[in-house]
DNA sequence: TTAATGTAGGACTGATTCGGTCTGATTTGA
DNA sequence: TCAAATCAGACCGAATCAGTCCTACATTAA
């Protein structure tokens, strides 16, 4: 649990793409070729990204989409949002904000600070900083996360 | 999506009230009605705790269920990871290791970086944390279980 | 004008997972 | 012994995900 779906990973994947051509454009069948990603899901996601307002499209012969502003304008959860829908950590977390447990369960509070400090990193993360390999990785880290050691990435259990 | 599942919360919520009564146990009958939870749910959260080293288990007439350690050393990611598996952002991040985009995708590593953190995140915020937040139960910790004011998990210095 | 290219969007399917119910076995204390 | 409580597994309906298929619309090039 707790992970991206496919076709928000197959989204950040074609804006990488469209940022690394920025300003110019590339069509569905471009990016799904070169990722070998599927192209009908990819061309959907990519539909959805222009209701979302991150990208234009073009229409006709030579079209394609490129993104409709600069890439350090575009963050990560921007675009996962757009794909997967709200963000929340737990279910107490929906618009209407009423959990049936709301008056007892009281995990509330602490999982909203971690929620948002989620929601933070992603939104730390624009494509400019997603395009580019080099890596000063440190600036998206809260201080203190950084050195600890048991911070394994793959959980193997 | 990226959300806990329902019972990832109910297994907070249940290492929260067994925080606030520790090191006395509690039974998943008393969790369960306490916080309208449904029983036989609850109870196999519990057991998958148990094998998870983060509660013992009590048999018999007056059993239940009790923290294994200190409520300072249990973290969330722990009672996550033991209930909803091994927390992958992609993806990509499987234990094989090997996407089949691995070579040209390269949204990875950006991601990996997100990745640590939200675990950074999970891993700070212990049971002693969560039980500690403004609640009438607090009240019911021993001294000098509720853990210190350096609490915030953002930007922490 | 016509054909090719490409986007827009809905309907549908198969697989997987999630949340929850049900049933029964085992252990312990009174 | 009996009741309370944990332990353990099978099972099911609903929801979601990933993907395919089909059709319609818009633009450009020949």
């Amino acid at each position: 649990m707790l992970k991206l779906t496919k076709k928000a990973d197959y989204g950040l994947i074609a804006m990488r793409h469209l940022t690394t051509v920025y300003p110019r454009s590339a069509s569905a069948k471009d990016i799904s070729d070169h990722y070998g990603l599927p192209a009908p899901v990819l061309a959907k996601i990519l539909q959805t990204l222009v209701r979302g307002g991150f990208l234009a499209s073009e229409h006709g012969a030579n079209g394609g989409y490129r993104l409709s502003r600069g890439p350090e304008q575009i963050t990560a959860f921007d675009i996962v949002r757009s794909i997967d829908g709200p963000i929340f950590l737990t279910a107490c977390f929906t618009e209407d904000g009423d959990c049936e447990h709301h008056k007892k369960c009281s995990i509330r509070d602490p999982l909203r600070r971690i929620h948002e400090g989620i929601i933070g990193l992603l939104n730390k993360m624009t494509m400019a900083e997603l395009a580019s390999d080099a890596d000063p990785a440190s600036s998206l880290l809260p201080i203190g996360l950084i050195s600890s050691p048991n911070l394994t990435i793959l959980n193997r259990q």
